[in-house]
RNA sequence: GGGCCGUUAGCUCAGCUGGUAGAGCAGGGGACUUUUAAUCCUCAGGUCGCAGGUUCGAAUCCUGCACGGCUCACCA
């Protein structure tokens, strides 16, 4: 009769109050399951294996979604889903009490339902369950979105991501993997002698990187604290303290804009491993993100949008230096300021905003050129100092330090990683060379973490880090190429009304 | 923040150069005891994102706004 949510809604609770009439309680409190859907699949094919052991019916209780209906007259086939599959479900209601049939009568689509009855096959061998007796679980009210198509539109899919996962299964198979993957990358770490760690998202000044950081209020303390930006410095922190192999995996928070591959809190993983240096880091992140992929995929050759790539190690190798030339066909070396790097620039006709230093239009030259002809596993390393100012730098190359960035799919940037700068000094020099050219010449203005560099003149062990985008490395694995479709909820703008 | 595209029933989508809104699924009623996008009959369902403007007349043309997508910028 109705067809607008509103009418929709009221009509169910219609069904509703019925039932309840009825005696039946629409919310029970429990429901003892015997086997989920894919369990009792599995028991129907053991049981068939063993068909020669002579006649035997097995009994099983499953509870599910009503995903669909086919009701024809005296029997009905729905289908019915839980976390771990679907199985079909054959209601042959003559021999069902009066009130077994009233409740039958006012089920939904949607609607989840226990089960009581034996396993078979219909003619056309669909794994079904016989239904001997059965109860409601929970009522929905709500509508699901079309059988067939499922949910499309995009708006209603992030705010609504329960929604979703009912409705397209691709999706809900994404943050499977993503757990999964998430879960081998600790298993690698620790299995390593990694110590898994948590240090502070709320931070009195946001350090480790350069990004605009989200800014939150302590009442009790009365001073304004700032959303970690990196989790660097109080990783680094704990290497000076003596644990020499640590990791965390912890959300960061940027303020920033929000574009397919960036969110403005997302999942980083950074490690920190004493005694190592960056072609230590490199081993390990290509062995990382290929056991990785092996473990949850089976395969280290996937597909990104219209690439192959193979992450077996070992990864291509290109310095910087060489990438860029090779691609751009400059060789920033040579033009060492950022005037005749732009000078040269403009005689190749390749744009770039006035206002950008030296460091900024190397990184332009990178991202327009080299970064989408890296369609295998990259690593480029050695760059700049003034690109890298917590990296050290390389022996007798002053302006050059031990950096990597991986690169791949001529899209995703995998993972940068430094041998770090351990030497409290010339820390120094370079936050207050950042801070200048970010805040001018006013130290009131800089915002430099004082303890990390005390914690430096302690003496920091000569360390190799690594920092990896997992939302990034979830989108390479899952061949998605939207941040938003590997984090279940993310950030939109509030619909006004 | 700029550019382009989109927003029509619960969902997925049609709707032509302006004439006052349609389908499928979902829903209500009915038929049907092995279907699987079940089938058949039937009924109902709309602030066409919002606000203005042009016009005798606007889902359609124009302007502004909101939200979303893509993209550029920003982001070491």
């Amino acid at each position: 009769m109705a067809s607008r949510r509103q009418d929709i809604f009221e009509q169910r609770k219609q069904k509703l109050e019925r039932l309840r009439a009825l005696g039946i309680n629409p919310y029970p409190n429990r429901f003892e399951r015997t086997h989920s859907a894919r369990q009792a699949v599995k028991l129907l094919e053991t049981m068939e294996a063993n068909a020669a052991s002579g006649e035997q019916k097995a009994v099983v209780r499953v509870a599910g979604r009503i995903m669909a209906m086919r009701k024809m007259g005296r029997a009905a086939f729905f289908d019915l889903r839980d976390g771990s599959g679907k199985i079909q479900v054959l209601f042959q209601t003559h021999g069902f009490s009066e009130a077994q049939i009233r409740l039958f009568d006012d089920i939904d689509i949607g609607d989840v339902i226990g089960v009581e009855g034996s396993l078979m096959r219909t003619r056309t061998g669909e794994p079904t369950v016989a239904v001997g007796s059965f109860v409601l679980l929970s009522k929905a009210l709500q509508p699901l979105p079309e059988k067939w198509h499922g949910l499309t539109d995009t708006d209603t899919r992030y705010r609504q991501r329960y929604i979703d996962l009912i409705a397209n299964v691709e999706v809900r198979d994404i943050f499977v993997l993503r757990s999964r993957i998430i879960t081998a990358v600790r298993q690698f770490l620790n299995d390593r002698g990694f110590l898994e760690v948590e240090t502070p998202v709320l931070q009195p000044s946001a350090g480790g990187a350069l990004a605009a950081p989200f800014i939150t209020h302590h009442n009790a303390l009365d001073r304004d604290f700032y959303l970690r930006i990196a989790l660097e410095l109080h990783l680094k922190r704990l290497i000076v303290g003596g644990f020499d192999k640590v990791y965390e995996i912890g959300r960061i928070f940027r303020n920033e804009g929000i574009s397919t591959t960036h969110s403005p809190e997302f999942t980083m993983l950074e490690s920190y491993e004493a005694y190592a240096d960056y072609t230590d880091v490199m081993r390990m992140l290509e062995e990382m993100v290929s056991w990785v992929s092996q473990t949850v995929l089976g395969t280290t050759r996937i597909k990104y949008a219209e690439h192959e790539v193979d992450l077996k190690p070992p990864w291509q190798r290109m310095t910087l230096r060489d990438a860029v030339k090779e691609y751009s066909g400059i060789d920033f070396v040579k033009y060492p300021t950022a005037a005749s790097l732009k000078e040269k620039m403009q005689s190749m006709n390749i744009a770039f905003d006035p206002d950008q230093n030296w460091a900024k239009l190397v990184d332009e030259l990178l991202k327009t050129f080299v970064k989408p002809r890296l369609i295998q596993p990259t690593i480029v390393y050695d760059y700049p100092v003034s690109m890298s100012p917590l990296a050290k730098s390389k022996p007798n190359e002053e302006r050059v330090t031990e950096r990597f960035q991986a690169y791949v799919a001529g899209s995703i940037e995998l993972a940068n990683a430094y041998s770090e700068l351990n030497d409290p000094i010339e820390q120094r020099l370079r936050f207050e060379e950042q801070m200048r050219e970010r805040h001018g010449d006013d130290p009131e203005q800089w915002t430099i973490d004082e303890d990390f560099l005390t914690a430096l003149e302690y003496g920091m062990p000569p360390t190799g880090g690594l920092g990896v985008g997992i939302d990034r490395l979830v989108m390479l694995l899952t061949n998605q190429q939207s941040i938003r479709e590997v984090i279940l909820f993310p950030q939109l703008r509030e619909k006004e009304g």
